[in-house]
DNA sequence: TATTTTTTGGAAAACGTTTTCCATACACTT
DNA sequence: AAGTGTATGGAAAACGTTTTCCAAAAAATA
């Protein structure tokens, strides 16, 4: 591995010399030696040592991703989306998995802060105990939240309540007025969110809201099974239902298909997510998309800022979007 | 952020004594001031800076992961299964997404010589075109590759052959003797084993090798749903198709359904891989399971071995798992 | 030619560690 | 009391950059 030096000592140049075209500092440097210099880096296929460099700039390039999953798609497209950025503008990224456990959480935040990297973007996972939160602190001003609002860190956020809003009201346009929710029970905004969107779609259309046809799943597709058996079971029964995401409205067709109710016909269906299986489950499902790669770009952009001291909002919303498929409407 | 210095005034002692208590080293240090020293980065929430360190020592414990797309459920795991390993042994890891770009490759490889990475996980996309390979050399010793063995660098491996072999034996057990295949077109040795180990249960069991009932897809559903077209419309349409990944068997699926053909009864389909949604499609999929997270975990303990000198085996070969489900077997 | 401006070189400090080399202090043995 | 270990301190080099300061050289101008 040659090193500047080697570089200085070819091109017949100073090592200041070498810093200078390399960093385009403000020095000047005339065209012949800049190419004398280009050459001899070419020649000797030299790299500058990004540790020296990170330990003399005090920056790293370098930024934490902090997620539960990698494996789950939802945040894999986030990390894709951050990723994309952080590659235009030269970082790379460190990628934690936490599995959302709270030990690791806080050991993976204190690695981030001994590898130094620039900031953090988290997502996902509990963040407000008290741990994690005073271990943040120390990254104060360079990390943005993925998913929530209710921290006092700049956050990337998805509307959830107008997407949730806008299937119901879909739904609603459909011609159904008892329309079943299966949510879950989290902390979460995310989740409050969505009932809040489903509440507001009915009131606005005036439709009564029954707290019998909400009901509490754990977002697998079991739990969405589980939970629309009970709905359908139930002596007045919906004609239509929101599942929270798109897993749990998964089970929710397989209980309909049980039950003997074809979708759409005898029961539309409409889930959160769409995640890839949802446009080739069959029938495919209609749902809320959420921009998540977008999501990621946008917290990158969010945190890039923050590092070079610009100013943005502190809140992102990104609008969802509607995607109309056959588990909703007949033909 | 406090420093060595820092810690060793707080304990009164010398910075070499904070340091032979961090690192454990064969100097002896009373158990006294061990307790001192320790509390001392206890109070001041010490944290070795490590990129210093990195550049004293000359290790990172960092490694680079390239891979095509981490939005794809296959990579995710693998990196999932990187992680989960590389945590274990206090590694980090820098994810590096290509997109198949040849020059992504190379840029990515470049960059993670800057950054000094221990070594490098390389995984899918073009390698043997000469400039990433070239590029690769700088990292000669600690390089390990993940889905092909035809280069010169340790690989972790799906044994293809054995996977496809089984998939068609299930099918042959079955009673089929007519089974098509949708391979797909590439360099990767992974398209041509799958097709490899077709041929052979075929051969293994007697049965015919028909030329016209081999097809080349892309991959996409889409392509599965096509050719499937193309082979139920021929005169002597198979009664039972194996595509080489889940995908494609979804649109074998598909095309069945148009021909009016009910899966498994008429045509029975397989697939390969096990991603998420094979268990959840109607009807749900007989494929072949890939161990992807495995395959992560496997590459990252070769890669450890390689850097710290230790032996293990060039090739790792991983088995695969017939998971039978409905779209192949009645009842 | 004399003067100014521009470009370059040389040397050294700094970033925060690890590690080495000696010197010194202390606690045990005999 | 002399000798032998053992534990610790102090100082400094090293890792490979960037950056600063001043001096010197080269080029451009008057």
């Amino acid at each position: 591995m040659s090193k500047i030096h080697d570089v200085a000592k070819r091109a017949n140049v100073s090592i200041a010399t070498v810093s200078r075209v390399l960093n385009s500092s403000d020095h000047k440097v005339s065209a012949k030696t800049a190419e004398k210099v280009r050459r001899a880096v070419e020649e000797l296929d030299y790299r500058p040592n990004a540790v020296a460099r990170a330990l003399q700039i005090n920056k790293t390039m370098t930024v934490g991703v902090i997620i539960p999953d990698i494996s789950n798609h939802y945040y894999a497209e986030i990390v894709r989306g951050i990723q994309e950025e952080a590659d235009k503008e030269g970082y790379n990224i460190i990628l934690q998995n936490t599995d959302r456990s709270q030990k690791r959480i806080v050991r993976s935040i204190n690695l981030l802060r001994e590898k130094v990297v620039d900031g953090i973007i988290f997502s996902g996972g509990i963040i407000n105990g008290y741990e994690p939160l005073s271990v943040l602190q120390e990254f104060r001003e360079r990390v943005v939240v993925i998913g929530r609002h209710d921290v006092n860190f700049p956050a990337v956020m998805v509307d959830n309540i107008s997407g949730a809003s806008q299937a119901v009201q879909h739904l609603i346009d459909l011609g159904h007025t008892r329309i079943g929710f299966i949510g879950w029970a989290n902390s979460s905004t995310t989740a409050t969110d969505r009932l809040s969107g489903y509440k507001s779609a009915l009131a606005q259309n005036r439709c009564r809201f029954d707290e019998d046809l909400v009901r509490e799943g754990t977002l697998t597709p079991r739990s969405g099974y589980n939970e629309a058996k009970k709905l359908l079971s139930g002596q007045k029964a919906p004609t239509a239902i929101f599942a929270a995401n798109d897993q749990m409205a998964f089970g929710v067709i397989h209980a309909a298909m049980e039950f003997g109710l074809k979708v759409p016909e005898d029961l539309a269906v409409v889930g959160f997510d769409d995640i890839p299986m949802s446009s080739f489950f069959v029938p495919p499902l209609t749902t809320v998309r959420i921009p998540m790669c977008l999501l990621g770009t946008s917290s990158m952009r969010a945190l890039i800022n923050l590092i070079s001291g610009k100013k943005s909002s502190r809140i992102r919303l990104h609008k969802t979007k509607l995607v109309v498929r056959k588990s909703s409407k007949i033909n």
